[in-house]
DNA sequence: CTTGGCCTCCGTCAATTTAC
DNA sequence: GTAAATTGACGGAGGCCAAG
Protein backbone atom coordinates (compact mmCIF):
# COMPACT_ATOMS: atom_id res chain seq x y z
CA UNK A 1 0.00 0.00 0.00
CA UNK A 2 1.07 3.19 -0.96
CA UNK A 3 2.19 5.91 1.64
CA UNK A 4 -1.03 8.38 0.61
CA UNK A 5 -3.43 4.84 0.65
CA UNK A 6 -1.92 3.97 3.55
CA UNK A 7 -2.51 7.57 5.38
CA UNK A 8 -5.98 7.27 3.44
CA UNK A 9 -6.79 4.16 4.61
CA UNK A 10 -6.10 5.11 8.57
CA UNK A 11 -7.74 8.75 8.51
CA UNK A 12 -10.42 7.03 7.81
CA UNK A 13 -10.93 4.45 10.06
CA UNK A 14 -9.65 6.87 12.92
CA UNK A 15 -12.13 9.12 11.43
CA UNK A 16 -14.64 6.53 12.06
CA UNK A 17 -13.47 5.70 15.66
CA UNK A 18 -13.65 9.46 16.53
CA UNK A 19 -17.17 10.27 15.36
CA UNK A 20 -18.70 7.76 16.90
CA UNK A 21 -16.83 8.61 20.01
CA UNK A 22 -17.83 11.93 20.44
CA UNK A 23 -21.34 11.66 18.93
CA UNK A 24 -21.80 9.83 21.74
CA UNK A 25 -20.12 11.56 24.62
CA UNK A 26 -21.05 15.20 23.47
CA UNK A 27 -24.16 16.89 22.80
CA UNK A 28 -24.20 17.19 19.13
CA UNK A 29 -21.39 15.63 17.98
CA UNK A 30 -18.42 17.51 16.58
CA UNK A 31 -19.21 19.81 13.86
CA UNK A 32 -16.06 18.93 11.49
CA UNK A 33 -15.04 22.26 9.61
CA UNK A 34 -15.88 24.33 12.80
CA UNK A 35 -13.84 22.05 14.84
CA UNK A 36 -10.86 22.33 12.34
CA UNK A 37 -10.31 26.05 12.11
CA UNK A 38 -11.48 25.82 16.17
CA UNK A 39 -9.22 23.69 17.19
CA UNK A 40 -6.36 25.40 15.41
CA UNK A 41 -6.98 28.64 16.43
CA UNK A 42 -7.03 27.24 19.74
CA UNK A 43 -3.73 26.16 19.00
CA UNK A 44 -2.64 29.24 17.96
CA UNK A 45 -3.91 31.18 20.43
CA UNK A 46 -3.59 29.64 23.58
CA UNK A 47 -1.43 26.97 22.71
CA UNK A 48 -4.22 24.14 24.39
CA UNK A 49 -6.72 22.29 23.25
CA UNK A 50 -10.31 22.62 24.26
CA UNK A 51 -11.29 20.36 21.68
CA UNK A 52 -9.48 16.86 21.61
CA UNK A 53 -6.99 16.54 18.35
CA UNK A 54 -7.86 13.53 16.14
CA UNK A 55 -5.04 11.43 18.12
CA UNK A 56 -6.24 12.65 21.45
CA UNK A 57 -9.59 11.57 20.69
CA UNK A 58 -8.77 8.09 19.59
CA UNK A 59 -7.50 7.39 22.88
CA UNK A 60 -10.12 8.17 24.32
CA UNK A 61 -12.23 6.05 21.92
CA UNK A 62 -9.74 3.48 22.97
CA UNK A 63 -9.90 3.63 26.85
CA UNK A 64 -14.03 4.24 26.41
CA UNK A 65 -15.36 0.96 25.76
CA UNK A 66 -18.93 2.01 27.10
CA UNK A 67 -19.33 4.67 24.24
CA UNK A 68 -18.66 2.12 21.80
CA UNK A 69 -20.82 -0.90 23.69
CA UNK A 70 -23.53 1.88 23.78
CA UNK A 71 -23.51 1.24 20.08
CA UNK A 72 -26.95 2.56 18.34
CA UNK A 73 -28.21 5.77 19.49
CA UNK A 74 -31.81 6.03 18.75
CA UNK A 75 -31.87 8.45 15.44
CA UNK A 76 -34.89 10.31 16.76
CA UNK A 77 -32.97 11.43 19.56
CA UNK A 78 -29.43 11.87 17.53
CA UNK A 79 -31.94 13.68 15.01
CA UNK A 80 -32.86 16.35 17.62
CA UNK A 81 -29.79 16.47 18.63
CA UNK A 82 -27.73 16.82 15.67
CA UNK A 83 -30.97 19.69 14.38
CA UNK A 84 -29.43 22.65 12.65
CA UNK A 85 -29.05 26.06 14.02
CA UNK A 86 -30.15 28.98 11.87
CA UNK A 87 -27.69 30.31 9.58
CA UNK A 88 -24.33 31.73 10.03
CA UNK A 89 -25.54 35.53 8.42
CA UNK A 90 -29.05 34.95 10.79
CA UNK A 91 -27.12 34.44 13.86
CA UNK A 92 -23.99 37.02 13.22
CA UNK A 93 -27.05 39.75 11.87
CA UNK A 94 -29.07 39.27 14.72
CA UNK A 95 -25.95 39.57 16.89
CA UNK A 96 -24.87 42.36 14.81
CA UNK A 97 -28.44 44.08 15.53
CA UNK A 98 -27.85 44.24 19.50
CA UNK A 99 -24.35 44.91 19.21
CA UNK A 100 -23.28 47.75 17.28
CA UNK A 101 -19.89 46.96 17.11
CA UNK A 102 -20.33 43.54 15.51
CA UNK A 103 -20.48 43.43 11.50
CA UNK A 104 -22.73 41.84 9.50
CA UNK A 105 -22.20 39.18 6.94
CA UNK A 106 -22.33 40.74 3.79
CA UNK A 107 -24.59 39.34 1.14
CA UNK A 108 -21.71 39.68 -1.70
CA UNK A 109 -18.65 38.12 -1.62
CA UNK A 110 -16.10 40.03 -0.35
CA UNK A 111 -13.45 41.87 -2.76
CA UNK A 112 -10.96 39.25 -1.83
CA UNK A 113 -12.88 36.85 -3.54
CA UNK A 114 -11.41 38.14 -6.51
CA UNK A 115 -14.95 39.16 -8.44
CA UNK A 116 -14.65 42.27 -10.12
CA UNK A 117 -16.85 44.65 -7.30
CA UNK A 118 -17.80 47.09 -10.37
CA UNK A 119 -18.84 43.96 -12.56
CA UNK A 120 -22.76 44.97 -12.44
CA UNK A 121 -22.13 48.32 -13.74
CA UNK A 122 -21.79 46.59 -17.40
CA UNK A 123 -24.94 44.89 -17.41
CA UNK A 124 -27.08 42.93 -14.50
CA UNK A 125 -25.93 39.49 -14.49
CA UNK A 126 -28.59 36.61 -14.02
CA UNK A 127 -25.32 33.99 -13.89
CA UNK A 128 -21.78 34.01 -13.36
CA UNK A 129 -19.89 31.27 -13.85
CA UNK A 130 -15.82 30.17 -13.88
CA UNK A 131 -13.76 28.52 -15.89
CA UNK A 132 -11.16 26.20 -15.58
CA UNK A 133 -8.81 28.60 -15.73
CA UNK A 134 -10.19 31.01 -13.07
CA UNK A 135 -12.12 33.39 -15.10
CA UNK A 136 -15.31 34.44 -14.72
CA UNK A 137 -18.45 34.30 -17.29
CA UNK A 138 -21.08 36.55 -16.41
CA UNK A 139 -24.53 35.70 -18.75
CA UNK A 140 -26.91 38.74 -18.77
CA UNK A 141 -30.27 39.26 -19.91
CA UNK A 142 -30.47 39.77 -23.54
CA UNK A 143 -27.84 37.64 -24.14
CA UNK A 144 -24.59 39.49 -23.67
CA UNK A 145 -21.72 37.21 -22.07
CA UNK A 146 -19.46 39.03 -20.16
CA UNK A 147 -15.70 37.54 -19.46
CA UNK A 148 -13.32 38.74 -17.05
CA UNK A 149 -10.04 37.84 -15.75
CA UNK A 150 -9.54 37.28 -12.00
CA UNK A 151 -5.92 38.81 -12.23
CA UNK A 152 -6.86 42.01 -13.65
CA UNK A 153 -9.33 44.83 -11.76
CA UNK A 154 -12.71 46.21 -12.48
CA UNK A 155 -14.42 46.80 -15.56
CA UNK A 156 -10.72 46.55 -17.95
CA UNK A 157 -10.89 42.62 -16.64
CA UNK A 158 -14.22 43.05 -18.65
CA UNK A 159 -15.11 41.64 -22.12
CA UNK A 160 -18.87 41.84 -23.37
CA UNK A 161 -20.20 39.32 -25.92
CA UNK A 162 -23.33 40.19 -27.95
CA UNK A 163 -24.40 36.88 -29.42
CA UNK A 164 -26.13 37.44 -33.02
CA UNK A 165 -28.21 34.43 -32.38
CA UNK A 166 -29.15 35.77 -29.21
CA UNK A 167 -32.97 36.70 -29.84
CA UNK A 168 -35.36 34.49 -27.57
CA UNK A 169 -33.16 32.21 -25.87
CA UNK A 170 -34.93 28.64 -26.37
CA UNK A 171 -36.76 27.98 -22.77
CA UNK A 172 -35.21 25.98 -20.37
CA UNK A 173 -31.87 26.27 -22.29
CA UNK A 174 -29.28 26.67 -19.99
CA UNK A 175 -26.68 29.33 -21.23
CA UNK A 176 -22.88 27.97 -20.43
CA UNK A 177 -22.31 24.37 -19.32
CA UNK A 178 -18.50 23.99 -19.17
CA UNK A 179 -15.07 26.01 -20.66
CA UNK A 180 -12.34 23.42 -21.81
CA UNK A 181 -9.01 23.51 -23.80
CA UNK A 182 -9.38 22.85 -27.64
CA UNK A 183 -6.84 21.01 -29.10
CA UNK A 184 -5.31 23.98 -30.61
CA UNK A 185 -5.02 25.47 -27.53
CA UNK A 186 -8.08 28.04 -27.51
CA UNK A 187 -10.61 28.08 -24.59
CA UNK A 188 -14.46 27.80 -25.11
CA UNK A 189 -16.70 27.77 -23.86
CA UNK A 190 -19.93 26.14 -24.96
CA UNK A 191 -23.14 28.40 -25.69
CA UNK A 192 -26.94 27.50 -26.91
CA UNK A 193 -27.67 26.55 -30.25
CA UNK A 194 -24.27 24.04 -30.24
CA UNK A 195 -21.77 26.84 -30.52
CA UNK A 196 -19.17 27.83 -28.54
CA UNK A 197 -17.51 31.05 -27.72
CA UNK A 198 -13.93 30.50 -28.65
CA UNK A 199 -10.92 32.67 -27.24
CA UNK A 200 -8.91 33.84 -29.83
CA UNK A 201 -5.41 34.26 -29.62
CA UNK A 202 -4.63 37.29 -31.87
CA UNK A 203 -7.08 39.66 -31.09
CA UNK A 204 -6.85 40.90 -34.72
CA UNK A 205 -8.56 38.42 -35.84
CA UNK A 206 -11.44 39.22 -33.97
CA UNK A 207 -15.09 39.13 -35.78
CA UNK A 208 -17.44 41.81 -36.45
CA UNK A 209 -20.21 40.28 -34.82
CA UNK A 210 -18.94 40.34 -31.43
CA UNK A 211 -18.10 43.32 -29.58
CA UNK A 212 -14.56 44.72 -29.57
CA UNK A 213 -12.13 43.80 -26.89
CA UNK A 214 -10.01 46.28 -25.52
CA UNK A 215 -6.40 46.44 -24.58
CA UNK A 216 -4.52 43.17 -24.50
CA UNK A 217 -7.27 41.29 -23.78
CA UNK A 218 -7.81 38.19 -25.40
CA UNK A 219 -10.91 38.51 -27.69
CA UNK A 220 -13.55 35.93 -27.95
CA UNK A 221 -15.26 34.23 -31.41
CA UNK A 222 -18.69 32.46 -31.21
CA UNK A 223 -18.44 29.65 -33.51
CA UNK A 224 -19.33 25.97 -34.33
CA UNK A 225 -17.32 23.85 -32.35
CA UNK A 226 -14.27 22.38 -34.10
CA UNK A 227 -13.77 19.39 -31.54
CA UNK A 228 -16.29 16.91 -29.99
CA UNK A 229 -17.62 17.74 -26.40
CA UNK A 230 -15.30 16.92 -23.58
CA UNK A 231 -16.35 14.11 -21.29
CA UNK A 232 -18.91 14.78 -18.64
CA UNK A 233 -20.39 17.98 -20.44
CA UNK A 234 -23.55 17.86 -22.01
CA UNK A 235 -24.95 20.70 -24.41
CA UNK A 236 -28.07 22.51 -23.37
CA UNK A 237 -31.11 21.58 -24.61
CA UNK A 238 -35.02 22.39 -24.64
CA UNK A 239 -37.41 19.83 -22.48
CA UNK A 240 -39.93 20.14 -25.66
CA UNK A 241 -37.09 18.92 -27.83
CA UNK A 242 -36.56 15.60 -26.03
CA UNK A 243 -37.61 12.17 -27.32
CA UNK A 244 -35.57 9.53 -26.51
CA UNK A 245 -34.22 8.01 -23.16
CA UNK A 246 -30.82 8.68 -24.43
CA UNK A 247 -31.59 12.61 -24.36
CA UNK A 248 -33.06 12.06 -21.91
CA UNK A 249 -30.69 10.96 -19.64
CA UNK A 250 -28.55 13.76 -20.90
CA UNK A 251 -31.20 16.44 -19.64
CA UNK A 252 -30.84 14.60 -16.34
CA UNK A 253 -26.76 14.99 -16.36
CA UNK A 254 -26.65 18.21 -17.36
CA UNK A 255 -28.96 19.02 -14.50
CA UNK A 256 -27.15 17.18 -12.44
CA UNK A 257 -23.99 19.01 -13.50
CA UNK A 258 -25.59 22.56 -12.91
CA UNK A 259 -26.66 21.44 -9.13
CA UNK A 260 -23.04 20.30 -8.91
CA UNK A 261 -21.96 23.41 -9.92
CA UNK A 262 -24.05 25.52 -7.95
CA UNK A 263 -23.47 23.35 -4.92
CA UNK A 264 -19.85 23.67 -5.43
CA UNK A 265 -20.09 27.35 -5.18
CA UNK A 266 -22.72 27.43 -2.08
CA UNK A 267 -20.03 25.73 -0.53
CA UNK A 268 -17.47 27.85 -1.06
CA UNK A 269 -19.72 30.72 0.10
CA UNK A 270 -20.87 29.07 3.03
CA UNK A 271 -17.18 28.59 4.28
CA UNK A 272 -16.44 31.87 3.46
CA UNK A 273 -19.49 33.04 5.80
CA UNK A 274 -18.42 30.53 8.49
CA UNK A 275 -15.11 32.23 8.79
CA UNK A 276 -16.40 35.25 8.65
CA UNK A 277 -18.74 34.13 11.55
CA UNK A 278 -16.21 32.66 13.39
CA UNK A 279 -13.30 35.94 13.07
CA UNK A 280 -16.62 37.89 13.72
CA UNK A 281 -17.41 36.01 17.29
CA UNK A 282 -13.33 35.95 18.30
CA UNK A 283 -13.15 40.27 17.98
CA UNK A 284 -16.83 39.69 19.82
CA UNK A 285 -15.03 37.83 22.73
CA UNK A 286 -11.63 40.33 22.52
CA UNK A 287 -14.28 43.04 22.84
CA UNK A 288 -16.28 41.59 26.09
CA UNK A 289 -12.90 40.18 27.53
CA UNK A 290 -12.16 44.37 27.30
CA UNK A 291 -15.01 45.56 29.46
CA UNK A 292 -15.13 42.68 31.74
CA UNK A 293 -11.88 43.40 32.92
CA UNK A 294 -12.70 47.11 33.24
CA UNK A 295 -16.16 46.36 35.19
CA UNK A 296 -13.89 44.02 37.42
CA UNK A 297 -11.72 46.79 37.82
CA UNK A 298 -14.64 49.49 38.21
CA UNK A 299 -16.07 47.14 40.64
CA UNK A 300 -12.96 46.65 42.78
CA UNK A 301 -12.82 50.65 42.97
CA UNK A 302 -16.25 51.11 43.90
CA UNK A 303 -15.38 48.24 46.86
CA UNK A 304 -12.78 50.51 47.88
CA UNK A 305 -14.91 53.72 47.94
CA UNK A 306 -17.71 52.26 49.96
CA UNK A 307 -15.41 50.56 52.43
CA UNK A 308 -12.69 52.23 53.21
CA UNK A 309 -9.65 50.27 55.28
CA UNK A 310 -9.74 51.35 58.73
CA UNK A 311 -6.48 51.26 60.14
C1' DC B 1 14.49 9.84 2.58
C1' DT B 2 10.45 7.72 4.59
C1' DT B 3 6.74 7.63 7.60
C1' DG B 4 3.16 9.21 10.55
C1' DG B 5 0.40 12.81 12.49
C1' DC B 6 -1.97 16.83 11.89
C1' DC B 7 -3.96 20.52 9.37
C1' DT B 8 -6.42 22.95 5.63
C1' DC B 9 -9.02 22.98 1.56
C1' DC B 10 -12.17 21.08 -1.54
C1' DG B 11 -16.21 18.53 -3.72
C1' DT B 12 -20.14 16.03 -2.76
C1' DC B 13 -24.29 14.32 -0.41
C1' DA B 14 -28.13 14.89 2.29
C1' DA B 15 -30.82 17.11 5.77
C1' DT B 16 -32.67 21.27 7.06
C1' DT B 17 -34.10 26.03 6.60
C1' DT B 18 -35.72 29.83 3.99
C1' DA B 19 -38.21 32.24 0.50
C1' DC B 20 -41.93 32.42 -2.49
C1' DG C 1 -46.19 22.98 -0.70
C1' DT C 2 -42.11 23.39 -3.23
C1' DA C 3 -37.82 25.06 -5.13
C1' DA C 4 -33.74 27.12 -3.77
C1' DA C 5 -30.36 28.11 -0.40
C1' DT C 6 -27.70 26.73 3.46
C1' DT C 7 -24.73 23.94 6.00
C1' DG C 8 -23.18 19.63 8.68
C1' DA C 9 -20.84 15.53 7.58
C1' DC C 10 -17.78 12.77 5.04
C1' DG C 11 -13.80 11.52 2.54
C1' DG C 12 -9.92 12.65 -0.69
C1' DA C 13 -5.82 15.33 -1.70
C1' DG C 14 -1.89 17.59 -0.52
C1' DG C 15 1.25 20.41 2.48
C1' DC C 16 4.05 20.88 6.65
C1' DC C 17 6.70 19.14 10.36
C1' DA C 18 9.05 16.01 13.42
C1' DA C 19 10.94 11.50 14.36
C1' DG C 20 13.41 7.54 12.91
Amino acid sequence: MSKCGRKKYIKTNLRQMTMETIESQQDGGVRDSVAESESAHMQTQTGQNSIPTLAQVATIAETDESAESEGVIDSHKRREILSRRPSYRKILNEISSDVPGVPKIEEEKSEEEGTPPNIATMAVPTSIYQTSTGQYIAIAQGGTIQISNPGSDGVQGLQALTMTNSGAPPPGATIVQYATQAADGTQQFFVPGSQVVVQDEETELAPSHMAAATGDMPTYQIRAPTTALPQGVVMAASPGSLHSPQQLAEEATRKRELRLMKNREAAKECRRRKKEYVKCLESRVAVLEVQNKKLIEELETLKDICSPKTD
